[in-house]
DNA sequence: ACCCTCGGGACTTCCCGTTTCT
DNA sequence: AGAAACGGGAAGTCCCGAGGGT
């Protein structure tokens, strides 16, 4: 019965950190607001996690990792790789909330905030990164055998930019706080894509 | 003796300052760090600077502004601005050095932690943002008198998207901690600003 | 081994927040002295009031108040006010210590600092002040009963006045730092005193 | 030229100096206030005063002193110094201004504060308590040689009391930031008074 | 002689991640 | 698992000198 709580418990607080940490930043975070969010004790925060950082391992591997899941499943549904990314990122563009937009992408913002901090930041974010490009990358050589993607281009040079750039143009948006310019950079990036098309 | 020196001082406190926000991020700089690293007292940086905000401001608006001038100038050499684009972009990719590329872009980095925090900050970076892309936009739109850019092209989305995009790959250079990563990045850039070229 | 007793260490705090106040006013106590004094650390003192002002608060309600009763205790053991009223202001000039002297009243020491400073401090403060007047005004009322009083005195005006004038010839004893002349003040205000007699 | 400044600059600074102990005490007086309200740099101060400390006791010397002047005027143009005392304590409770029952007396705060804190303070003070003693002593005895003071009177201990007890009327007016009671405490006070008169 | 800018550095309040006892 | 205590800093304040200019 109790245990039955304890993973509960577990996940309320990692949905609380993932929350904090987006919003704030890992340093930014403050231990004492997921207490306040969650209700719960300091005892029972580092009775699950034994410190800070331990918590902020947990969210990239737990939170953050499983988020990128998504890209995968919509690129499974199209034939048409190159179709398939476009949608996707076209998609996303519309429909982020403006939250989201201000905040940008919290694997991102991590990123940045962290992986020259912090080596166990590093490798786990720098995995979601492979991870997302892997994703990619299968799409892509799926295309050059059912012939919706040019032969010569390199996919791995390829599905990397994408990603890179796709990071790139979130945190410009998220910069200058316009909706609109998301759109058109995610405009430019299909141009690129449709570049690898056959 | 004390120096006496305000100007050469306050410079002192922003180029220390710079660097503590380059390597920890507004929030993770210290004022006992740049205390520490100017030789100064607390009293001298609280002479120059009200709070710590706004001295985060101050090395935006002094330091990293001025840091966006270098563009321009390599535009402004070449005569066709793609190829003015393509050469920076490789160059950057080769000339920065192992710290930097750890580091990331000082501007990027400040606009993922603090852009949703504090406005001050985001209406400084989204200025530096605007003001890159105008010097692209203008290399380009030279480009379109002297026939080496498409009349087609739109100057703007292109400009906003180099910018946005290199940003995105100077971050995952960072995440993942590759150069090489880096170079083929920029590379896979390179080919979207030839769909420019005339 | 770390004291574990919170109502306790409240106590602790509170009494050593006092003897800070009394000393050195509000605005001169130093939340370090306290903790010095109780050999806490920071987050202790933190832990049981969450700033200084609030510390403040604490122990005007809690100290300062509890001390005032006394002075109900004295006029209980006297059948004519009178009589109870001369004994308590004489004994009490009789039995202060040189230190006492020098430091005062300690609600009259907060009263002077604090009153136009800080609305807080001023309503309890305040509070002190009337509940001192209405423990001589049911004396008074009393002694009108068992015709110690006259009839016609107004019991209200008396009890403030005696309230107040012997706060000031205790800040006059402070500021001369004269026992002897205290006595001398007493007495005359003894003579008020018995114009109330019947 | 530059010389007549001087003088008036220190009176400034003094001036200055005076509003903030009253409203904040020495301890809460802060230089930086005295410096932006009179429009000098540190080093004007500076050079008129070493430190705070002796900044405070000119203060209490030229200028809380100087204040007492006026209870003599009053007192000399009496005949009977029972009307005299009764007339400027009544006059007194009846003109001061709001601010001014608020903040009380300024002698009288700065001794609860300081007294026992800065013997430099604590003689000072003393001189101008004394001082008014004086004053009033001399006004009974006066009384006395007209037949308006009663002989048995003890003019010292009198006079020492009616100050003493003013300033804890005034005290508590501004505890509890009432006027009318002061009024009322005041009506007191003239009861004890006019038990002098012959 | 007077005033100013610049810098010094100790100290203050308060926060924060963490541990420990119950 | 929770309440209590810990203790190392964090930013910022404040009084004060020291040098230069007028």
């Amino acid at each position: 019965m109790v245990e039955r709580n304890a993973e509960q418990t577990r996940d309320r607080i990692l949905q609380a950190a993932f929350e904090e940490m987006y919003e704030n930043g890992f340093q930014g975070m403050r231990v004492d607001a997921i207490l306040k969010k969650t209700g719960l004790a300091k005892g029972a925060l580092y009775h699950h996690f034994p410190n800070k950082q331990s918590l902020g391992y947990a969210v990239v591997d737990e939170v953050l990792f499983t988020r990128t899941q998504a890209l995968g499943e919509i690129l499974n549904s199209f034939d048409d790789p190159i179709e398939g990314l476009t949608t996707a990122c076209l998609g996303f563009a519309e429909s982020i909330s403006d939250d989201e937009l201000v905040l940008g992408c919290p694997v991102n913002n991590l990123s940045q905030e962290m992986a020259s901090l912090d080596e166990g930041f590093q490798e786990r974010l720098s995995n979601i990164y492979s991870h997302k490009c892997e994703t990619i990358v299968t799409a892509l050589e799926r295309g050059k055998t059912n012939d919706t993607v040019r032969q010569e281009a390199n996919s791995e040079h390829a599905a990397c930019f994408i990603i890179a750039s796709f990071q790139g143009l979130i945190g410009a948006a998220k910069c200058t706080g316009n909706r609109d310019m998301l759109k058109n950079l995610v405009a430019e990036l299909c141009v690129y894509i449709r570049t690898l098309h056959k």
